[in-house]
DNA sequence: GCCCGAATGTAATAGGCTATAACTTGATCG
DNA sequence: CGATCAAGTTATAGCCTATTACATTCGGGC
């Protein structure tokens, strides 16, 4: 179908498109005061609509939500490939690593929103939401740049992957910081990433001479 | 102090120990739809009391959240001490590490509480909540059993840590099951404990060699 | 033994939020 | 040209937090 007819940017008189305006202002508000600090009304009154106008496009604060997360995914999805791709002396793995947790730490309303609100568990396997998190996740395997022996990457992306958002929730609870840690958020990231490599290489060698693990 | 004279049963006025029934009454309830599921009006009726009387313990319902997740992290304390210490032919940090596994899985509205909501983060360092946190650390310390190197044992033991609260946080959101994963959440624990154990015993190694990292 | 103040509980109430129902408006299409 | 539908509006119900002012019990000093 021509998808160029189908998006008719279907104007109402007042505001042009409620729907997105929605998602952007409420990711706005998550920014700053995590998913809690969502409120329908709130999201309303700055838009200069009335109250239940976006029950038109959401059938209820949760419905916000999970759009709201499946953009939030695709931004930071983006944002990942944007730092894989650029040129740098690092490992893309390492820079992916370094990208997550600068994310986590300085976004982290939304970063809570992705990875520990309710939203993600709650969504089905066939929702937008699940398949945005799926591609996300496909950044880690292709970070990997490992030779495709599939199983051995996906158990390693999903360990690297692990202990990134580990290491982002101790340090946004100040569980990191102050006496208890002589080790910087950034050291112990740059240790999962080194150590993620060596046991990924040593796997695919054991792998190869045989000794199949499995 | 005789805690069974303070409980007063007959009369109706006073309730005898408001203060802990909430805590206790709350902590069941997010047992079972997690750290928003808390309403001080519907726990005030639950216990028989008028809507406003928890308010004469507890500033608001942030403080009463902050009070639960106290006790939350020391019934989880416990837990793991009881793990670590039954015999078994498997290590104390393997014990502690699937004990948290499974208390993140099976009692998820209380894991979360603990260590994906604001309330910990907000906690002043000089708070209960902070102490109370810190001695579960320790635990994470202790199950090293490693010679006291300090600074490395803080390292590994923040490490260890963070992977297993990511692993938590990934399976609880569907991120781990389905086709995805060809691996499980227990073979991905394991694969951090033996990890941790042999990068903390190479790091000791060295350091006794004279090759001082640092 | 009594009285007074502190602690604890109650009733009444203000104000915010979600969500629904019933009505209105403007655009599109047969 | 009028029917229909999407999207917006007002009004309202119902839940929740939190505060204020008043009531009741407890416990210690005299």
């Amino acid at each position: 179908m021509p998808s160029q007819l189908a998006r008719k940017p279907i104007n109402t008189y007042h505001h042009g498109d409620l729907r997105d305006a929605l998602i952007q202002a409420a990711l706005r508000e998550v920014e700053r005061g995590g998913p809690e600090a969502i409120s329908i009304k709130a999201l309303a009154k700055e838009l200069g609509v009335s109250q239940p106008a976006p029950y038109r496009h959401f059938a209820d604060r949760e419905a916000l939500l999970e759009a709201v997360t499946t953009e939030a995914l695709r931004q930071f999805s983006a944002m990942l490939r944007e730092a894989m791709a650029k040129p740098s002396r690092h490992s893309k793995l390492s820079r992916l690593a370094r990208a997550t947790l600068e994310f986590g730490l300085r976004r982290n309303g939304v970063y809570r929103l992705m990875f520990a609100s309710r939203t993600m568990a709650c969504a089905p396997k066939a929702s937008e939401l699940h398949k945005a998190a799926m591609e996300t996740f496909g950044l880690v395997l292709e970070a990997l740049e490992a030779p495709a022996v599939g199983f051995l990457r996906e158990r390693h992306a999903l360990k690297i992957w692990a202990a990134l958002h580990g290491v982002v929730m101790l340090a946004e609870q100040g569980l990191l910081t102050g006496q208890v840690a002589h080790t910087t958020r950034e050291e112990l990231v740059e240790d999962f990433v080194a150590e993620t490599k060596l046991a990924l290489a040593a796997a695919i060698r054991k792998v190869r001479r045989g000794e199949v693990a499995r």
